[in-house]
DNA sequence: CCAATAGTTAACTAGAAAGTTAACTATGGT
DNA sequence: ACCATAGTTAACTTTCTAGTTAACTATTGG
């Protein structure tokens, strides 16, 4: 349970940078080596190794090494554990049960506020 | 597109904490103050209230003052941007087109072990 | 073997994040 | 008017993040 909370930790400030978020897209096309993706966008090499260390820790991504390149793939039963926990707020999507609207409108019918 | 960009880094950054969320997973009920929020964690107030700031820069959360307290409602709408997010990746989900596995074959070279 | 390529590790910097306590403002009830 | 409640702001600490450059290891190919 907290373990779970810590997984969600590290998947959400996984996919809180652009850089991730980029590479994320890139590797859903298709496997690059690390090379490649640092050549995709302006960062030292350092800095995208760091990225892909971050995105592999939150399970987002799998490397394999071949002789001397490093290939990396979306692991995308990752993607499902956020797609599970935003489903969670499905059911009131539509429904509007929950805006400060009603809920004054309900807090106007009854005369004291209760606490906790 | 940049500005698109910057949106999701401050939505997954607010996402990526355990409070945060539990404060979502409240306010998804129904709204609550902030001293509300505050008794259901083990967190001051004036943390609590920081937490609140970056759900409220992120979008994900409404306030509204009336009198002394403040009442906070979940903010339905901004948990679509994440909805479709994610759904950039559907099309992938079941094809397995982008794995390791398939890449490598292309490449004509032996799969190893993987990690967990 | 030697040089180029691919990636890794180390050491460091600047700035953001998450929390604290203490002091402050604003509102409501008696 | 007074005091408790609700929230805010300030100042500070500690830890984490994202990047840098420089130096290192490992692999491939002539």
């Amino acid at each position: 349970m907290a373990e779970e909370s810590d997984a969600l930790d590290v998947l959400f400030s996984a996919l809180a940078n652009r850089h991730r978020r980029e590479i994320i897209h890139a590797l859903a096309l298709q496997p690059h080596s690390i090379s490649q993706l640092a050549a995709l966008r302006d960062l030292s090499l350092p800095a995208i190794h760091k990225h892909i260390a971050i995105l592999e820790d939150a399970g987002l991504v799998t490397r394999r090494k071949t002789g001397r390149t490093t290939h990396l793939a979306l692991e995308r039963q990752s993607l499902r554990a956020l797609q599970y926990w935003l489903s969670e707020f499905h059911a009131y999507w539509g429904s509007g049960a929950e805006t400060l609207e009603n809920y004054e409108n309900y807090l106007s019918q009854s005369p004291t506020t209760s606490k906790e």
